[in-house]
DNA sequence: TTGACATATTCCCATATCGGCATGTAATGT
DNA sequence: ACATTACATGCCGATATGGGAATATGTCAA
């Protein structure tokens, strides 16, 4: 069997790079496709085809205005994606703390030519 | 031309379910691929497949122990996904925000067949 | 050395993907 | 009715994908 297909789910939907592109420019204002095709210098066959996807997944609402069809990002579908990453935010706060940690010990341990570089050592933010 | 390849960058190869699989297996502690096979199910030469893709793009750290190699996740590689997702944060909010308003403003004018609810209504959650 | 064990790699196949080009379709203007 | 505009779709070719089976590699143990 091949992959699964990108009409699937968000996921594979969004491993495209153009597609990325285009939800980006769709987020916060209604667009006609000709416009992103303007705006991000594709094909518009090409961008057609990736609304399609898109649209079939749920990450782009469309309205017809006419002649041209208005279509939208619609965020609420990206949030499974923001929640399943945000899963291992956990565990990347506890690597950054082993690093930050083990430099630390080092440093206290008295590397000759480390000077002590204060508490917050290698620019390693607490939380984020 | 093809599909971008899916060693490329982390948005592809976090597009295969048993890899996000995998992925959240690995999280928290470093397992040998045995286990990784038991555990998920797989056959053997398709998790050292996954496995590859996943270490290509560093979504995974490996450690050689005798004769098994222990792979464990680095959640580090994850967090551009998070990121990326989080840029519309911003956007689902607000959609929700106006869902919620309107569904109150029709209460308020009084639609006859809704007894108020209270304030939050729907159940829409006022930032989560 | 020989053999068992743990993984990795290779080959083949069916299928999905994306781009380009041509064409189809629907709404608007004259 | 006819041409034009705004999209969508169909077909093609080159390529990438994942599964399965077989095989290669590497490490330990007797």
């Amino acid at each position: 069997m091949a992959r699964a297909s990108t009409t699937s789910d968000a996921f594979n939907a969004v491993a495209e790079p153009r597609r990325r592109a285009i939800l980006s420019y769709l987020a916060g204002a209604e667009r006609p496709v000709g416009e992103i095709v303007a705006a991000l210098g594709l094909e518009q066959p090409s961008v057609s085809k990736h609304l399609r996807v898109l649209h079939d997944v749920g990450l782009v609402r469309m309205r017809c205005h006419g002649r041209q069809k208005l279509y939208r990002t619609n965020a609420e579908a990206i949030r499974p994606l923001h929640e399943w990453a945000g899963t291992f935010e956990h565990y990347w706060q506890h690597q950054l703390n082993r690093v930050k940690e083990r430099a630390e010990a080092m440093v206290r341990q008295g590397s000759p030519d480390v000077k002590s570089p204060g508490p917050n050592l290698l620019n390693l933010k607490e939380k984020s």
